[in-house]
This record gives structure tokens, sequence and C-alpha cells, in this order.
DNA sequence: TTGTATGCGTTATCAT
DNA sequence: ATGATAACGCATACAA
């Protein structure tokens, strides 16, 4: 329960200057003598430097902020494992915005007065009023999902994931499909882009299309109200939450559809039959996005940076028929 | 894009002291006329306070810290969201530690030199280096899930869920029992206070016991292995997710069981059939346990608190025996 | 090698 | 009501 002490405490009582025990902390030269005094002291006191003064003296915090919008979303939580595998000098100061732009705000300047030394956001949707607060914060951001030419930015290849997925649908030559997404004003990558592969592959297709919510229950409710009155041997969600919500509904129905899902997440393997899904490696998204900003902060390009990350079709029972 | 702007340059350009920005930022007594003149550099500029030469000047840091294990845990998350809807005044240094001592330990640190002015930690496993790590820590400690008589805590009543769920397995009168737990010196209130009451309620049933881990697919490997030899009509797992491996080695090796979790997560009713399981309110304890730290931190009182949480069991489909 | 002096942005004390 | 000044804990340019 020591009381923390500081510089000064040290050098008074090793009888030296304070800028002699800071050298000393920072691999100045000091006589060897003075060196055993101090080090005796700091590891008897366990000193351990005021970062709060460190970072106001040098400027340069080593505190970079970072927005997640939601935590319930295994794509969310994993790059958030992804950005502390990859950090390595950095304190993170996360905040939690419920996907609620007010609190969204709020963080922003929050993280402003922390003086964060930089900006990752998970989020896909910014709005005008996210867009002016963060340009008028003087420091790299990093964003995710949303090709926002204002910030630098690590994107889904969601019009390949479409492309891919619209072939495989294909192959499975469905007689009548079922699509679940959600309106594309709110999430542009996911409600359109992710779809258009889609729409264009089964265009010749019998396809009814509805919009839903993220939350399982939301879209079982919804699918149950179509799957009531039709019969799907094709169902295709814009998220696995969606796309587990219409496989309970198929179950209620007793109908034995196919079912593909988009997004990497531990429900794929949660749920029976296990969802075939186009998934994309978070963790690894994570990484990247540290990186960058860490790439950005060093090399200041003029450019705002582009990353596209291309995903995969991984084939699981809800695509067979034999369950 | 503006720089940031310090009270030094806002009196510059008001052609007033420091101290008067200062005075006028604080509530203190201004003339109306500086006042104005103030008021406008101040929003033409969007000026921030500097939090960190405030909290060092103040000594007194508006930031917590929050050490979460894992993410990966609804409850967890859960709590997270009680925190964040009970904080009025804090910023949290949310650090996760993926269940590492190597990185709670390193955490600790980090947030001690941040000079935080509280912690709060979601953890269930306090092993010595960590406690001993959290007593040189000059601030206040608020842990969950542990009754560690050195900190202020919030404890899951973990003995009377083993009770009433044991009475609720008696009543099923099951003829042979599968019960799935961990290793009690991993986590002493899930893996022994959880199920005391139940062994005790079985005494005299065929119960058989087998230690795993928290994660899905060893619970279903660990499960299989004794599923595929014998026929269990209950099966008790020690968390959900647990149960729910099992729940898969029941389906696969063809048997009907009744299934009982514990812990609230929406996997509960992800899986089909929905699991009946023994509920904590994690956002209510969330809240609850920013609201002993906000406590303790006015208060200073001389004891340790203890708060206890009650549960309730959540009846469900797979206790049910039509599915 | 060591010490003195100054400043980072803020608040607080004490004159004026 | 206002301003000069010191202090928080640290790092550094410069002098000794």
């Amino acid at each position: 329960m020591e009381k923390k002490i500081t510089i000064a405490d040290i050098a008074r009582m090793a009888n030296v200057a304070k800028s002699t025990v800071s050298r000393y902390l920072n691999g100045g030269s000091v006589s060897e003598k003075t060196r055993r005094k101090i080090d005796t002291i700091v590891s008897d006191y366990n000193y351990q430097p005021n970062a709060l003064a460190q970072n106001l003296k040098l400027k340069i915090n080593h505190t970079v902020g970072v927005i997640v919008p939601r935590l319930d979303s295994t794509a969310q939580v994993e790059m958030l494992r992804g950005l502390d595998a990859a950090n390595d000098e950095d304190t993170f100061l996360i905040v939690n915005t419920y996907q609620s732009v007010a609190r969204e705000l709020a963080a922003i300047e929050k993280l402003r007065n922390q003086h964060v030394s930089g900006l990752i956001i998970l989020t896909a949707n910014i709005t005008d009023d996210i867009r002016d607060a963060l340009k008028a914060f003087d420091v790299p951001v990093v964003i995710q999902g949303q090709d926002e030419g204002d910030f630098h930015r690590v994107l889904m290849n969601d019009r390949q994931a479409g492309d891919i997925v619209g072939q495989y649908a294909m192959s499975l030559t469905p007689k009548k499909v079922l699509l679940l997404t959600i309106p594309e004003q709110q999430d542009w990558s996911i409600g359109h882009e992710r779809f258009t592969g889609v729409y264009h592959a089964l265009a010749d297709y019998d396809v009814t299309t509805i919009h839903t919510k993220f939350n399982i229950d939301e879209a079982r409710n919804d699918a149950l109200r179509v799957m009531s009155e039709n019969t799907f041997d094709l169902v295709i969600g814009a998220t696995d939450r969606m796309t587990i919500g219409a496989l309970q509904a198929g179950i209620a129905t007793h109908q034995s559809a196919k079912y593909i899902g988009f997004g990497k997440s531990d429900l794929s393997t949660t749920v029976t039959p296990h969802l075939t899904s186009f998934e994309y490696d978070f963790y690894e998204t994570g990484k990247l996005m540290y990186n960058l900003l860490k790439n950005v902060r060093e090399n200041n390009p003029s450019e705002k940076q582009r990353l596209v990350f291309d995903g995969q079709l991984v084939e699981r029972e809800s695509t067979q028929n034999f369950y």
C-alpha cells in the first residue's frame, strides 16, 4: 500500500538532483555509485513513472482511442483481439458506444480531451456529425468497413463476397430463395455491397427479400412471417445472426432449406446444423488496423490509405442435404 | 483540423491573464465583457481542456481501470454494459487480458502508471501474484465472483444456485446424470460452489462427473467420450457453453437427455432446444460494481464491502420431454 | 558525470 | 474582477 513516489522523492533520498534520476531512468550517463543508490530506492519503493506527466511533457501520448459500437458481435471482439495482439507500445482507451450516435460523439470528445495519439473506430456507420467531429480531431483516424475517403480505412471485400456467394447459390439450383438483409442506408457494405452479387446471380430465380434487424430474435420473427406462408429451399442472410434466426424459423415451420450466412462467429458451429458462411478473418483485420495506424503515425502520408481484405466461403452442414 | 488550443492561447487572444480564463472555465467570477470575449474564442476554436494536465494538477483522476479477462463471454460483456450504464463521470481504461496472468499483471502496472483512481476487475481467478500487485496499488479495487477478503467485491450466490438446481434436478427424477465442470482450483465459485448443492441433492443418484474447459468445442469432445459409451437422461454443465457442448454430443450420439446450464447468455435461446439455465443478471451486476467503486471512493470505508447477488432458474425447452 | 533552470497545460493562492 | 506566480511530475538544454 505504498504511496506513489516521485522523481523528486528519489532525488532527495539519494542526495542527487532530479535530473540525475531522470537520466538514470532514461538510460543516460550516471556514475556507478549513484546508479546503485538510485537502483535500490527505485526497487524498494517500486517506483512507477507518472504517465500523465510524461505525456504532458513529451507531448507524445502512447494512448490510442478505440471506439467499439457493439460488443455482442464476434467480429468486433475478434478485431479487438487483433488490436491487442499487434499492439506493442500503446495503451488502448476503449469506449463502447452501443451503436448510439450520441454516445459515439461523446466518446470522440472524451478521447480528444485525453489527447490520444490516434483513433481506431470499429464502426460501420459514420454519420455527418461524426465525420465532422472526426475531421476536427487532429490525430490519425483508422476506420473499418466503410469506404470513407476522408479517413484511413480497412475494408471487407463485400462485393467479392456477394459474387462468390451468388455463384455458390446458383450451384445449389434452388427453387425458391429467401434473402434477409437490412436497409442499405443503415449499413451500405452489409445492406448493399454484400448482396449485389447475390441479386445478380439469382436474377432469374424466385427470390423473396425481407429487411430485418441484426439480432436473432427479430430475425426469427420476421422470417417466421414469410416462412409460415411459403416454403423455401435456400435462405441467405446478410449476417450469421440473421441466418440463425431464419434457421430457427425454418425449424419451427418444419421446412428443410439450405442456409448461408456472412461473417465469422462461433455461432456458426454452435447451431445445429453448422452454418455455411462467408467468413472474414477479423482477428487479422484488427492487427492490420493497428499496424496501419502505427504506420500512419510514423510516416504521416499525404494520401489516405485504403486496404481491402478478402474473405472466403466455408461450407458446412447447413448447405448439405442429409441432415 | 484545428490545432489544439490552450488556455494560454485564449488568454493572449483575449488580452487577459491565464488565470482569468481558468476562472471563466470553472465558473468563477468574470465580468460580463471578458466573459463574452472568451466565450467566442472558446467556441470558435472549439477549445477542449487537456485532461492530462488537469489530472496532473488536480491529482484526482477521472479514469478508472477495467480489467476484462475474456470478451467471448456474455457475462463479461453484460457487466461491461452495466458499468457503462452506471458510469456518469469517469473514463474507462479497459484492458483485455485473455485470461493470461502475465497480461493481467502487465495491465495492472499499466493502469498504475496511468494513475487511475480505481480498478474494476471482472475476473474470477486471483493468483497470489495478482493479489500482491493489487494490494501494492493505492486505489480502491472492486472485484467480482471471488470471495477475497482483501478487496471490495460483488459475488454471485453460486451456493444458492447449486441448491436450487439440485432441487430441480431431483424433481426430474433422472436415472443417469452427467455433470460437466472445471477443476475447482481454476475457479472456486464455478468449479466448487455451483455444484455443491447439486452433489448434495443427487447424492443417491447415478452421477458421472467430468472436467472440461470453458469453450464449446472442448466440452463437446470431452462429453462425446463418455456419452458414446453411456446414455444419460440428465446433463448439467457448470456454464451454458459447456452444456451446449454436451448438447451437441448428445445429438451426435442420438440420446435425448435433459440439459441444464448456468449463466445468462443469448446462446441459451440460440441453440435448439432452448436451454434451461440458472441465470444471473450481469448487467445489474456491472452497475452494482461501478456504484460500489464510486461509493468506496467517496466514503473510504474501513471495511471491505461484500455484496451478494442472487440469480434465478429459467426453464426452457431443454428440460421438457417433447422435442 | 552532475546540477540548474525552464516548460508542458492546468488550477490555486494571493495580491492588486 | 483581475493578474502574477507557484505547483503538479517529468524531461531536457545548458552550464558547471
